[in-house]
DNA sequence: ATTGACAACATACTCGGTAGTATGTTCCCA
DNA sequence: TGGGAACATACTACCGAGTATGTTGTCAAT
């Protein structure tokens, strides 16, 4: 089932690459299309961000489109289930972000390492779904009506196990590889993404360089995460770094 | 200003005390009195913490109460001022847990570590309060209707500035005594309370020995935030813990 | 070219829940 | 005994989720 689950957020993923990658190309005010389903997220993302998902209203993200209401009901059934689906877009970032490193034949610091910059990278790169993922679904153990909304529920809560889950045996074969000061794995694994999750909260882009911006501040996390682990950054951080400011 | 903030919080926390105090040696059902206020607070505090802000309702707040809206409007205006009365109070708690620790003579390590370690034993015991700090005032930017509400907005931004800036400068000071491997000041200080606040989102308690189980979480989370700035836990730690457990 | 059918919205409406208020009611205390 | 504290009850007003229906463009078949 949890593999069910990735399969389908990794769908999810690539149909976002799809989708954003039909825009570039389509004409610039191409108002009806798939994409639009795009944008809706992305609205709903921000409007749920900036308020919250009780405060927010379908209206806002209406609004923000400078549409009606009719058009975010005639994409999404209900306004859990536009939420449900910007939270599984958010993990659908986060899983494309990582999984490139989390199976490369480097030694598991390594690995690590490159999962934590990607990690926060894409976390700074999408602020507003990862603001909604910071939320979390808690709110929506309570009141979640229909039977597919429970079954939305207990994958998104699967798939958010999982990616944490890719991090901790990380931390865990790390340990082992290089003799690191872990005592419980749980929480340091808890810790480590703490930290590098701690930026939504505080961060807001400057104007002059974001992306050397970015890159920097994933570096001070992922060196602080990493030394909490009792390790240091290793040399294959730069040269990531650096790839990412160019690429 | 901030400086004023303060100091009303402290006498918030030294009036949440003396309430507690009092019901204490009161009779056990004593239904009036100033404490209901303190009943409300708790019980707010939970349903914030629940469903967040904006989805819990007055109602469910009296209904956890076995009371009914009167009541709660009796003891405040609104709901927006309830909310910040209840964040007040989580700050309120925060700053009484470490005050004592931010004077003592001892040397700037032990100053940081002492309030790390009282700062999430706090966090554990006033789990509905801090949550509450969680959610944050980000929320109530946008609509804070009256003058007097702003004013609050600003008290508790102040105040939660303050507290931030107490452990910023106290890691400031260990830094140089100590020679940690701090770069950045300011990260530094956000995620070593993000590592430290992490808990709230999920810590559940366990039935058998509370006490004990905090002491060890809130050990191994500050000894992983400490290892973040490249020291480790000095052995005025072990002295606070056994002091917790059995005072 | 015409028609019909459907997608992609907009408009107008219903309806339940909730913040806030206005008005009792009870009890205590001066 | 009367006045106010500490509530409960009853009511209003509004906002927002969801729905029902109208409108427009497009495309496909005939």
């Amino acid at each position: 089932m949890v593999q069910a689950a990735q399969n389908r957020i990794a769908n999810a993923a690539s149909s976002l690459e799809a989708s954003l990658r039909v825009r570039k190309n389509d004409e610039p005010s191409q108002k009806s299309g798939a994409n639009s389903r795009q944008e809706i997220l992305r609205a709903a993302a921000r409007c749920f961000m900036q308020h919250g998902f009780a405060a927010a209203s379908i209206d806002d993200v209406a609004r923000e489109l400078g549409a009606t209401k009719g058009m975010i009901y005639h994409h999404f059934r209900s306004k859990t289930d536009l939420f449900f689906e910007v939270y599984r877009q958010g993990m659908a970032i986060n899983f494309a972000a990582i999984r490139p490193h989390s199976e490369g034949e480097s030694n598991a610091l390594d690995r690590l390492t490159l999962m934590g910059l990607a990690h926060t990278i894409a976390l700074l790169e999408e602020q507003a779904f990862q603001r909604v993922l910071a939320q979390g679904v808690a709110m929506h153990q309570q009141g979640s009506t229909t039977a597919a909304q429970r079954e939305a529920l207990v994958e998104l809560i699967d798939s958010r196990n999982s990616y944490e889950t890719m991090f901790r045996s990380t931390i865990e074969a790390a340990t082992k590889e290089a003799g690191l000061s872990v005592n419980d794995l749980s929480i340091a694994s808890k810790s480590f993404l703490a930290v590098l999750n701690s930026t939504v909260f505080w961060y807001s882009p400057r104007q002059d360089n974001p992306k050397a911006e970015r890159a920097t501040l994933a570096f001070e996390l992922v060196s602080y995460a990493l030394k909490g682990l009792g390790t240091t950054m290793p040399e294959a951080a730069n040269e990531f770094l650096e790839q990412y400011e160019n690429g």
